[in-house]
Formats: structure tokens, C-alpha cells, sequence
DNA sequence: TAGCCTTATCGTATATTTGCGATATAAGAT
DNA sequence: ATCTTATATCGCAAATATACGATAAGGCTA
């Protein structure tokens, strides 16, 4: 790609897709859904459920943080990370919208 | 990477991961905005709505296409497209049970 | 202080995605 | 038959993403 041309979209279609890119990789997903299991911040245990280097992982986190999806803090020599609700939700509600409007406009498909 | 992992995770994890990615550019959430405000299959009118050239616009068709998003029909010289609402319906139904999941395991933050 | 544990970051290799122009393909129009 | 129009595909370039090992950084523990 000459050049990237993402900047030429809605900020609406720009936060959907940034949104929906963070939830790109089964990985994340997995994080995500050992972070809601346990009712505390984890850190290295995701590493061991995943089957991944501790780099990849570390990765994976600062990707989710970077998206918002996810809050972390220092415990001492670790890290703990939990979802943040608020952006969740405000993520998730953004893209039922999307859903919504995409099922509700046009039920009877045409090919 | 040295060899890709994803098969590592789990069907569901991939599955929900794979609609993610295919929503995860801002062209293509595009895209399906105009499907379903027309109401009707459009062709190569995406192209004149999108900031992309013509054989990138088609290449984003081909990833929604085979991400079971939309359906695409040969009507004479063009090409009709319509979003695949089972298919859809299927995923978001999908993915609102992540969200739900997510969302009612843990309302307290620990970070 | 020295060693240990946990996590983040750096460097690197490889794979995938994004984008475009050029070219093929296929159907209707002249 | 040829021309036009609409799409898909090919080939290429550049940007990103994925993954890992090695290393750095930061805080306990002895």
C-alpha cells in the first residue's frame, strides 16, 4: 500500500473497525475471556493458559490496552490487567448500533 | 512469525476472531453500510462511494465474501452483492454473547 | 548487596494485509 | 465482429501483524 488511506473514512467507521480489529485474533479473545473468568486482575497466568511465548502475550496486552478494551497497573513485580467495563460496553453498544442498523434496514435479501 | 498459532485456539475463539477481522477496516464496515442502506444489490457503486480504487474495493468484497458476510450474485455484465442476513444475524448473535458474558461476570473493576 | 522472579521491550524473521495499475474476462451494445 | 462497460484477478510494493528469543528493568527476598 503506496500509502495508508484509513484516514479517508468516518471517525464512526474508523472507531468501529479499530474496535473490531483489536478482537482480530483468537488470542485476544481468549485474553479477554480469562480476564471476565477470574474476578481479579491476572497477569502471568494468561500466559500460562495460552499457548504462546510470555513476549507474544505481552504483546497481545499492550495491543488491548492501546485499544482501551483493557486497564493494567503494577502490582509490585507484576502486572495486573482487567477489562475496562466502561469502554467495553461503550465499544460494544457502538457495534450492536451497527448491527442493528444493518438487520433492521433490509430484511428481505435480494439475491 | 515462525509458524502461525491460530489453529492453537479454540473454534469458538476463531471463529469469533475471523468476524472480527473481517470488520476490522473501516472500508469494509463501509461497505456494508451501503448494502444495507440501499435497498437493493449494488455493484460498482461502491467504488464511486469509497475513497479506494476499483481492484481494491473488489479485493474487499472478496474478504467479506469469504468471511459468509455478504452474498454476491453475476447479473449480466455486473456484479450484485447483498449482505448475507442469516450469516450475520449468526455472528452478532455471537458476539452479544461475548459481550454479555463479559460484561455480566464482572461489573466490579479491580484496576 | 546479590540473586530471583515477573514483565516489558528490542531485534529479527516471516506472514499477512492493504493498495494500485495493468491485464484478463465476460456480457451487452453498435 | 468489434467496442464498450463492469468486474475480477495478477503482479508488485509497502506497511502491519504475528511470533519468538534475548535482554533490560523493576521490585521482592535472602
Amino acid at each position: 500500500m503506496a500509502f495508508n488511506k484509513k484516514e479517508e473514512f468516518t471517525a464512526r467507521e474508523q472507531s468501529l473497525a479499530a474496535f473490531a480489529k483489536a478482537l482480530s485474533h483468537p488470542a485476544r479473545i481468549a485474553i479477554l475471556d480469562v480476564l471476565a473468568k477470574k474476578n481479579e486482575c491476572i497477569c502471568g497466568e494468561i500466559v500460562d493458559v495460552l499457548p504462546l511465548a510470555q513476549s507474544t502475550v505481552s504483546q497481545h496486552l499492550k495491543e488491548l490496552l492501546a485499544a482501551d478494551l483493557i486497564k493494567g497497573a503494577v502490582d509490585g513485580p507484576r502486572s495486573c490487567y482487567c477489562i475496562n467495563w466502561k469502554a467495553f460496553e461503550k465499544f460494544s453498544n457502538e457495534f450492536n448500533g451497527l448491527f442493528n442498523t444493518l438487520k433492521t434496514k433490509n430484511e428481505k435479501a435480494c439475491c
